[in-house]
DNA sequence: TTTAAATGATACCAATTAAGTATCAGTTAG
DNA sequence: CTAACTGATACTTAATTGGTATCATTTAAA
Protein backbone atom coordinates (compact mmCIF):
# COMPACT_ATOMS: atom_id res chain seq x y z
CA UNK A 1 0.00 0.00 0.00
CA UNK A 2 1.79 3.03 -1.48
CA UNK A 3 0.36 6.20 0.04
CA UNK A 4 2.08 9.03 -1.49
CA UNK A 5 2.36 9.11 -5.34
CA UNK A 6 5.33 10.87 -7.11
CA UNK A 7 3.31 13.96 -7.49
CA UNK A 8 2.72 14.21 -3.78
CA UNK A 9 6.33 13.84 -3.44
CA UNK A 10 7.32 16.55 -5.76
CA UNK A 11 4.41 19.10 -5.20
CA UNK A 12 6.27 18.74 -1.12
CA UNK A 13 9.46 19.20 -2.18
CA UNK A 14 8.89 22.30 -5.06
CA UNK A 15 6.77 24.15 -2.49
CA UNK A 16 9.47 23.87 -0.18
CA UNK A 17 11.95 25.25 -2.40
CA UNK A 18 9.05 27.87 -3.22
CA UNK A 19 8.66 28.40 0.64
CA UNK A 20 12.55 28.79 1.26
CA UNK A 21 12.64 31.65 -1.15
CA UNK A 22 9.87 34.19 0.56
CA UNK A 23 8.41 36.86 -1.85
CA UNK A 24 11.01 35.64 -5.12
CA UNK A 25 10.03 34.32 -7.92
CA UNK A 26 12.14 30.72 -8.86
CA UNK A 27 11.51 29.11 -12.19
CA UNK A 28 10.73 25.80 -12.98
CA UNK A 29 14.26 25.23 -14.24
CA UNK A 30 15.43 25.80 -10.67
CA UNK A 31 12.71 24.05 -8.63
CA UNK A 32 13.35 21.17 -11.01
CA UNK A 33 16.88 21.03 -10.31
CA UNK A 34 17.35 21.71 -6.88
CA UNK A 35 14.92 18.98 -6.14
CA UNK A 36 15.46 16.56 -8.86
CA UNK A 37 12.36 16.48 -10.41
CA UNK A 38 11.49 15.86 -14.17
CA UNK A 39 11.16 19.55 -15.82
CA UNK A 40 8.28 19.09 -17.51
CA UNK A 41 6.06 17.12 -15.27
CA UNK A 42 7.00 19.72 -12.66
CA UNK A 43 5.62 22.44 -15.08
CA UNK A 44 2.47 20.86 -15.33
CA UNK A 45 2.52 19.73 -11.24
CA UNK A 46 2.85 23.61 -10.54
CA UNK A 47 0.10 24.51 -13.16
CA UNK A 48 -2.18 22.45 -11.10
CA UNK A 49 -0.72 23.79 -7.87
CA UNK A 50 -1.79 27.42 -9.66
CA UNK A 51 -5.48 26.59 -10.16
CA UNK A 52 -5.98 25.88 -7.28
CA UNK A 53 -4.52 28.83 -5.30
CA UNK A 54 -1.38 27.43 -4.07
CA UNK A 55 0.92 29.33 -6.20
CA UNK A 56 1.11 32.17 -8.22
CA UNK A 57 3.75 32.88 -11.53
CA UNK A 58 4.48 35.93 -13.60
CA UNK A 59 5.67 35.08 -17.13
CA UNK A 60 8.14 35.68 -19.38
CA UNK A 61 11.43 36.85 -18.87
CA UNK A 62 12.73 36.49 -15.19
CA UNK A 63 9.25 35.02 -14.45
CA UNK A 64 8.83 31.93 -12.31
CA UNK A 65 6.77 30.79 -9.23
CA UNK A 66 5.81 32.25 -5.85
CA UNK A 67 4.00 30.46 -2.52
CA UNK A 68 0.67 32.24 -2.75
CA UNK A 69 -0.56 31.19 1.14
CA UNK A 70 1.21 30.98 4.47
CA UNK A 71 3.27 28.02 4.38
CA UNK A 72 1.93 26.50 7.59
CA UNK A 73 -1.58 26.99 5.64
CA UNK A 74 -0.65 24.37 3.64
CA UNK A 75 -1.37 20.86 4.87
CA UNK A 76 0.67 17.50 2.95
CA UNK A 77 -3.65 16.71 3.57
CA UNK A 78 -4.26 18.82 0.94
CA UNK A 79 -1.29 17.98 -1.62
CA UNK A 80 -2.67 14.76 -1.34
CA UNK A 81 -6.70 15.81 -1.99
CA UNK A 82 -5.21 17.94 -5.10
CA UNK A 83 -3.09 15.05 -6.85
CA UNK A 84 -4.43 11.80 -5.57
CA UNK A 85 -8.10 12.67 -4.86
CA UNK A 86 -9.82 12.60 -1.27
CA UNK A 87 -8.62 10.27 1.11
CA UNK A 88 -11.58 7.41 0.97
CA UNK A 89 -11.13 3.60 1.43
CA UNK A 90 -12.59 1.97 -0.98
CA UNK A 91 -15.57 3.05 -3.16
CA UNK A 92 -18.72 2.01 -2.35
CA UNK A 93 -21.28 1.24 -4.94
CA UNK A 94 -23.90 1.90 -2.38
CA UNK A 95 -23.53 5.20 -1.44
CA UNK A 96 -26.71 7.45 -0.79
CA UNK A 97 -28.90 4.45 -1.24
CA UNK A 98 -29.84 1.48 1.16
CA UNK A 99 -27.78 -1.24 1.92
CA UNK A 100 -27.79 -3.97 0.03
CA UNK A 101 -24.40 -5.14 1.42
CA UNK A 102 -24.30 -4.91 4.95
CA UNK A 103 -20.80 -6.57 5.34
CA UNK A 104 -18.96 -4.25 3.58
CA UNK A 105 -20.92 -1.59 5.29
CA UNK A 106 -19.66 -2.46 8.55
CA UNK A 107 -16.55 -2.08 7.21
CA UNK A 108 -17.21 1.04 6.09
CA UNK A 109 -17.75 2.19 9.33
CA UNK A 110 -14.78 1.04 10.80
CA UNK A 111 -12.56 2.67 8.48
CA UNK A 112 -14.48 6.17 7.76
CA UNK A 113 -13.24 6.56 11.25
CA UNK A 114 -9.40 5.74 10.08
CA UNK A 115 -9.85 7.66 6.70
CA UNK A 116 -10.60 10.43 9.56
CA UNK A 117 -7.21 9.38 11.76
CA UNK A 118 -4.75 9.57 8.27
CA UNK A 119 -6.65 12.93 7.21
CA UNK A 120 -5.88 14.44 10.55
CA UNK A 121 -2.13 13.55 11.03
CA UNK A 122 -1.32 14.59 7.58
CA UNK A 123 -3.56 18.00 8.32
CA UNK A 124 -0.64 18.42 10.97
CA UNK A 125 2.07 18.45 8.48
CA UNK A 126 2.69 21.45 6.57
CA UNK A 127 5.09 23.04 4.26
CA UNK A 128 5.59 25.27 7.91
CA UNK A 129 6.21 22.67 9.54
CA UNK A 130 8.71 20.32 7.17
CA UNK A 131 10.52 23.59 6.29
CA UNK A 132 11.12 24.26 10.26
CA UNK A 133 12.07 20.28 10.59
CA UNK A 134 14.11 20.55 7.48
CA UNK A 135 16.35 23.70 9.04
CA UNK A 136 15.94 22.10 12.39
CA UNK A 137 17.92 18.64 10.38
CA UNK A 138 20.49 21.09 8.49
CA UNK A 139 22.66 21.84 11.84
CA UNK A 140 24.04 18.15 11.35
CA UNK A 141 25.38 18.37 7.89
CA UNK A 142 25.64 14.74 6.26
CA UNK A 143 23.26 13.15 8.12
CA UNK A 144 22.21 9.53 7.46
CA UNK A 145 18.89 8.56 6.65
CA UNK A 146 16.71 7.37 9.50
CA UNK A 147 15.56 4.69 8.52
CA UNK B 1 -5.76 8.35 -1.87
CA UNK B 2 -7.48 5.13 -1.93
CA UNK B 3 -6.49 2.49 0.71
CA UNK B 4 -8.43 -0.96 0.01
CA UNK B 5 -8.24 -2.06 -3.29
CA UNK B 6 -10.75 -4.24 -4.89
CA UNK B 7 -9.31 -7.96 -3.47
CA UNK B 8 -8.85 -6.47 -0.15
CA UNK B 9 -12.26 -5.57 -0.13
CA UNK B 10 -13.55 -9.08 -1.33
CA UNK B 11 -10.82 -10.81 1.02
CA UNK B 12 -12.43 -9.18 4.01
CA UNK B 13 -15.99 -9.96 2.90
CA UNK B 14 -14.94 -13.72 1.58
CA UNK B 15 -13.60 -14.07 5.59
CA UNK B 16 -16.43 -12.82 6.72
CA UNK B 17 -18.54 -15.55 4.75
CA UNK B 18 -16.50 -17.93 5.79
CA UNK B 19 -16.30 -16.69 9.36
CA UNK B 20 -19.67 -17.02 10.24
CA UNK B 21 -20.36 -21.30 9.13
CA UNK B 22 -18.31 -21.95 11.05
CA UNK B 23 -16.77 -25.76 10.73
CA UNK B 24 -18.36 -25.95 7.05
CA UNK B 25 -16.78 -25.95 3.87
CA UNK B 26 -18.20 -23.22 1.63
CA UNK B 27 -17.41 -23.70 -2.12
CA UNK B 28 -16.26 -20.52 -4.09
CA UNK B 29 -19.70 -20.38 -6.26
CA UNK B 30 -21.48 -20.19 -2.62
CA UNK B 31 -19.49 -16.89 -1.31
CA UNK B 32 -19.44 -15.39 -4.78
CA UNK B 33 -22.94 -15.45 -5.04
CA UNK B 34 -23.79 -14.52 -1.58
CA UNK B 35 -21.25 -11.44 -1.71
CA UNK B 36 -21.27 -10.45 -5.61
CA UNK B 37 -17.79 -11.23 -6.14
CA UNK B 38 -16.49 -12.46 -9.97
CA UNK B 39 -16.25 -16.01 -9.53
CA UNK B 40 -12.87 -16.77 -11.36
CA UNK B 41 -11.39 -13.25 -9.78
CA UNK B 42 -12.22 -15.28 -6.22
CA UNK B 43 -10.94 -18.60 -6.78
CA UNK B 44 -7.31 -17.13 -7.10
CA UNK B 45 -7.67 -14.95 -4.12
CA UNK B 46 -8.74 -18.07 -2.08
CA UNK B 47 -5.63 -19.51 -3.24
CA UNK B 48 -3.46 -16.14 -2.06
CA UNK B 49 -5.08 -16.97 1.34
CA UNK B 50 -4.32 -20.64 1.28
CA UNK B 51 -0.57 -20.24 0.52
CA UNK B 52 -0.60 -17.66 3.68
CA UNK B 53 -2.38 -20.16 5.56
CA UNK B 54 -5.81 -17.97 6.32
CA UNK B 55 -7.72 -21.03 4.73
CA UNK B 56 -7.96 -24.60 4.29
CA UNK B 57 -9.62 -26.15 1.44
CA UNK B 58 -11.09 -29.68 0.73
CA UNK B 59 -11.36 -30.48 -3.02
CA UNK B 60 -13.89 -32.50 -5.11
CA UNK B 61 -17.22 -32.50 -4.38
CA UNK B 62 -18.95 -31.00 -1.83
CA UNK B 63 -15.46 -29.51 -1.86
CA UNK B 64 -14.67 -25.65 -0.63
CA UNK B 65 -12.86 -23.24 2.00
CA UNK B 66 -13.06 -23.09 5.57
CA UNK B 67 -11.07 -20.28 7.93
CA UNK B 68 -7.92 -22.33 9.48
CA UNK B 69 -7.45 -19.61 12.24
CA UNK B 70 -9.41 -17.50 14.97
CA UNK B 71 -11.55 -15.00 13.43
CA UNK B 72 -10.09 -12.56 16.16
CA UNK B 73 -6.50 -13.77 15.38
CA UNK B 74 -6.85 -12.33 11.26
CA UNK B 75 -6.58 -8.61 10.94
CA UNK B 76 -7.60 -5.98 7.75
CA UNK B 77 -4.11 -4.90 8.02
CA UNK B 78 -2.63 -8.66 7.34
CA UNK B 79 -4.83 -8.69 4.45
CA UNK B 80 -4.04 -5.73 2.90
CA UNK B 81 0.03 -6.86 3.40
CA UNK B 82 -1.06 -9.82 1.49
CA UNK B 83 -2.87 -7.60 -1.24
CA UNK B 84 -1.42 -4.15 -1.54
CA UNK B 85 2.22 -5.06 0.15
CA UNK B 86 3.40 -3.54 3.51
CA UNK B 87 2.32 -0.11 4.08
CA UNK B 88 4.58 2.50 3.29
CA UNK B 89 4.56 6.06 2.32
CA UNK B 90 6.67 6.34 -0.98
CA UNK B 91 9.53 3.88 -2.07
CA UNK B 92 12.47 6.24 -1.31
CA UNK B 93 15.42 6.06 -3.53
CA UNK B 94 18.02 6.38 -0.87
CA UNK B 95 17.46 4.05 1.39
CA UNK B 96 20.14 2.77 3.47
CA UNK B 97 22.66 5.76 1.65
CA UNK B 98 23.38 9.02 3.04
CA UNK B 99 20.67 10.90 2.46
CA UNK B 100 21.32 13.20 -0.31
CA UNK B 101 17.66 14.64 -0.06
CA UNK B 102 17.34 15.58 3.12
CA UNK B 103 13.72 17.59 2.34
CA UNK B 104 12.76 13.85 1.23
CA UNK B 105 13.55 12.37 4.32
CA UNK B 106 12.40 14.89 6.49
CA UNK B 107 8.94 14.21 5.06
CA UNK B 108 9.35 10.47 5.41
CA UNK B 109 10.14 10.88 8.99
CA UNK B 110 6.74 12.32 10.08
CA UNK B 111 5.36 9.60 7.62
CA UNK B 112 6.67 6.94 9.00
CA UNK B 113 5.07 7.66 11.92
CA UNK B 114 1.91 7.76 10.26
CA UNK B 115 2.48 4.30 9.10
CA UNK B 116 2.60 3.00 12.55
CA UNK B 117 -0.75 5.04 13.65
CA UNK B 118 -2.20 3.43 10.55
CA UNK B 119 -0.89 -0.12 10.74
CA UNK B 120 -1.87 0.16 14.43
CA UNK B 121 -5.65 0.74 13.65
CA UNK B 122 -5.97 -1.76 10.64
CA UNK B 123 -4.02 -4.73 12.76
CA UNK B 124 -7.67 -3.50 15.67
CA UNK B 125 -9.90 -4.34 13.17
CA UNK B 126 -10.51 -7.98 12.63
CA UNK B 127 -12.21 -10.42 10.66
CA UNK B 128 -13.70 -11.88 14.34
CA UNK B 129 -14.74 -7.81 15.54
CA UNK B 130 -16.00 -7.07 11.87
CA UNK B 131 -18.56 -10.17 12.23
CA UNK B 132 -19.78 -9.19 15.59
CA UNK B 133 -20.53 -5.74 14.10
CA UNK B 134 -22.31 -7.09 11.55
CA UNK B 135 -24.23 -9.15 14.10
CA UNK B 136 -25.17 -6.20 15.96
CA UNK B 137 -25.90 -4.37 12.69
CA UNK B 138 -28.27 -7.33 12.02
CA UNK B 139 -30.91 -6.38 14.74
CA UNK B 140 -31.84 -3.49 12.63
CA UNK B 141 -33.21 -4.80 9.45
CA UNK B 142 -33.24 -2.71 6.42
CA UNK B 143 -31.19 -0.24 7.70
CA UNK B 144 -29.53 3.12 5.80
CA UNK B 145 -26.75 3.46 4.32
CA UNK B 146 -24.08 5.07 7.25
CA UNK B 147 -22.57 7.75 5.55
C1' DT C 1 13.04 46.05 -31.59
C1' DT C 2 14.77 41.84 -31.42
C1' DT C 3 15.79 37.90 -28.64
C1' DA C 4 16.18 34.68 -25.05
C1' DA C 5 13.94 32.97 -21.15
C1' DA C 6 10.00 32.16 -19.12
C1' DT C 7 4.94 30.32 -18.39
C1' DG C 8 0.16 28.38 -20.31
C1' DA C 9 -2.03 24.77 -22.32
C1' DT C 10 -2.31 20.34 -24.41
C1' DA C 11 -1.42 16.21 -26.53
C1' DC C 12 1.02 12.24 -26.44
C1' DC C 13 3.59 7.99 -24.86
C1' DA C 14 5.31 3.99 -22.20
C1' DA C 15 5.26 1.12 -18.15
C1' DT C 16 2.94 -0.66 -14.51
C1' DT C 17 -0.79 -2.15 -11.93
C1' DA C 18 -5.54 -3.51 -11.12
C1' DA C 19 -9.38 -6.10 -12.37
C1' DG C 20 -11.39 -9.67 -14.54
C1' DT C 21 -11.72 -14.03 -17.71
C1' DA C 22 -10.65 -18.63 -19.47
C1' DT C 23 -8.84 -23.13 -19.49
C1' DC C 24 -7.31 -27.54 -18.22
C1' DA C 25 -5.80 -30.92 -15.03
C1' DG C 26 -6.65 -33.36 -10.78
C1' DT C 27 -9.83 -34.79 -6.78
C1' DT C 28 -13.83 -36.69 -4.53
C1' DA C 29 -18.73 -37.59 -2.85
C1' DG C 30 -22.46 -39.84 -4.25
C1' DC D 1 -19.06 -42.91 -13.75
C1' DT D 2 -19.91 -38.27 -13.32
C1' DA D 3 -20.93 -33.90 -11.67
C1' DA D 4 -19.11 -30.63 -8.62
C1' DC D 5 -15.47 -29.14 -6.82
C1' DT D 6 -10.26 -27.17 -6.18
C1' DG D 7 -5.24 -26.22 -8.11
C1' DA D 8 -2.64 -23.85 -11.21
C1' DT D 9 -1.69 -20.78 -14.73
C1' DA D 10 -2.17 -18.06 -18.76
C1' DC D 11 -4.49 -14.40 -20.86
C1' DT D 12 -7.00 -9.98 -21.67
C1' DT D 13 -8.57 -5.46 -20.75
C1' DA D 14 -8.85 -1.09 -18.50
C1' DA D 15 -7.07 2.37 -15.63
C1' DT D 16 -3.47 4.76 -13.50
C1' DT D 17 1.09 6.51 -13.13
C1' DG D 18 5.13 8.68 -14.55
C1' DG D 19 7.16 11.07 -18.01
C1' DT D 20 7.92 13.67 -22.68
C1' DA D 21 7.11 16.94 -26.45
C1' DT D 22 5.18 20.85 -28.68
C1' DC D 23 3.54 25.29 -29.65
C1' DA D 24 1.68 29.63 -28.43
C1' DT D 25 2.14 33.66 -25.49
C1' DT D 26 4.43 36.82 -22.34
C1' DT D 27 8.20 39.71 -20.74
C1' DA D 28 12.83 41.54 -19.22
C1' DA D 29 16.65 43.10 -21.07
C1' DA D 30 20.42 43.68 -24.72
S1 LIG E 1 -23.20 -0.45 1.71
FE1 LIG E 1 -21.70 1.03 1.45
S2 LIG E 1 -22.02 2.40 3.06
FE2 LIG E 1 -23.61 0.98 3.24
S1 LIG F 1 16.44 10.44 1.76
FE1 LIG F 1 15.00 8.91 2.11
S2 LIG F 1 15.25 8.37 4.15
FE2 LIG F 1 16.82 9.75 3.77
Amino acid sequence: MKVLNKKTDYAVRALLSLASSPGRYLSAKVIAAEQEIPYQFLRRLLQELIHHGLVVSREGASGGFMLKRDPDGVAVRELIEIFQGPVQVSECLFRKQLCKNRARCVLRHQILRIERVVQNEFEKITIGSLLRDLEAAGKVPQQECIE
